[in-house]
DNA sequence: CCTCGTTGTTATTGAATGATTACTTACCCA
DNA sequence: TGGGTAAGTAATCATTCAATAACAACGAGG
């Protein structure tokens, strides 16, 4: 049932089980939206009872930002190393890092659940409080690309463009259906090209996992 | 309260209060999402009681799927329009119908809901029947840019890409903390360019009418 | 003028869900 | 070894929400 914690009734000191919660919750809260999933699926794919899933957190809307949080970060940590390593041994041109990151954000699919939130979290705009939190990040992103990766605006806008094309293709679960038809075919080839082998073999995974849920 | 609806109390014929459903359930799907919308919500902003809603649409899943039918509907309706229109004064490079298309593309922010409530369904490729939906209708999208816009898959993938980029950032609510910030101000500026004013002043008109709800 | 279909409402219900309370069970260490 | 604290659950509550039922008013046409 959980892709997370298979081992239950093991007792398990606060801060990692909190991990396993946001672990948790990510794929819950990528897979459904914020509205969409409930404390209870998550404290299921947590293995433990909803009730601790909330009193861990205080409210779902708390946990939900914890989520978000741990998100961006993961994605700026991310960013931030591979402009690192680009900018230690810097005989490549430019465009080599813009290939680097984008590659490097399409192996964050490894860790299901991160871009899918996010991008949950960026059709939250309209909330006080996620979206707030939502435009933050977002804008941190944004400013990493052009001050720490040195990207013109231009170029920051075609990165984080083809980024969303990307979030969208997994929001729709198109990967899933790769195959099945011409043009989805066509448009997962040319859009995750070398990548599009991690991305099928992630979403096989999955469909393991969901059937034996 | 209602951007629809102001005089209620009028009878009126099904036809027409469908469609005005249809546009306040847009407008409200859009804003919060499929589960995070209710009937309630809806029937308010299209100025009638909520058991009307559900009994003209049967459930609040077939008056989503109806909303994305719609929202897509409009949205190949306008690339078809600017697609013959370019084909019959055929003097024009390749690289000018897309930008034609773009700025058709934003235009659509006129009529508010119809991206937004796209963008939802983009992200439910989760659920049995509105992932379908949702994959089928961004199909057709991809099939009529490559076949009867005539781009090459690449050509689609940005075009596309650069779409989901703004969804995204109306998503987020960016254009309503334009001049907030540097780095808001300048994606926006750099995103959207000559239409910016145009959803500045969409978002204006928007906050006027929540202003009096 | 009466009646029947259309347009709509108010009242209500049953299920889902986030949150709270009160209770258990294991582990640590003095 | 025993008590206190950390980890966790079962039971339950209050609310929200989609859906249903029952009813009301309007209007066209015989």
């Amino acid at each position: 049932m959980s892709s997370v914690n298979e081992k239950q009734s093991e007792r398990i000191p606060a801060a990692e089980r909190r991990e396993q919660i946001l672990a948790a919750a990510s794929l819950v809260f990528g897979e459904r939206g914020y509205f969409g999933a409930t404390t209870d699926q998550i404290a299921r794919a947590a293995g433990i009872s909803q009730p601790y899933v909330v009193r861990m957190f205080g409210t779902k809307e708390s946990l939900f930002v914890e989520v978000l949080a741990r998100a961006s970060g993961k994605l700026l940590d991310t960013f931030a190393l591979e402009i690192a390593q680009w900018k230690e041994q810097s005989g490549s041109p430019d465009r080599e890092l813009g290939r680097r990151l984008g590659a490097a954000y399409v192996n964050l699919i490894e860790d299901r659940g991160i871009l899918l939130s996010l991008m949950q979290a960026f059709s939250m705009g309209h909330d006080a409080v996620i979206g707030d939190r939502a435009r933050t990040d977002f804008l941190k992103i944004y400013r990493m690309l052009r001050d720490d990766a040195g990207f013109s605006p231009e170029e920051v806008r075609t990165f984080l463009a083809e980024g969303m094309l990307l979030n969208t293709l997994l929001g729709l679960r198109l990967p899933e259906h790769y195959g099945s038809d011409e043009a989805t075919t066509e448009l997962l080839e040319c859009t995750f090209q070398t990548k599009l082998q991690l991305v099928l073999d992630v979403v096989g995974e999955h469909a393991k996992e969901s059937a034996t849920a």
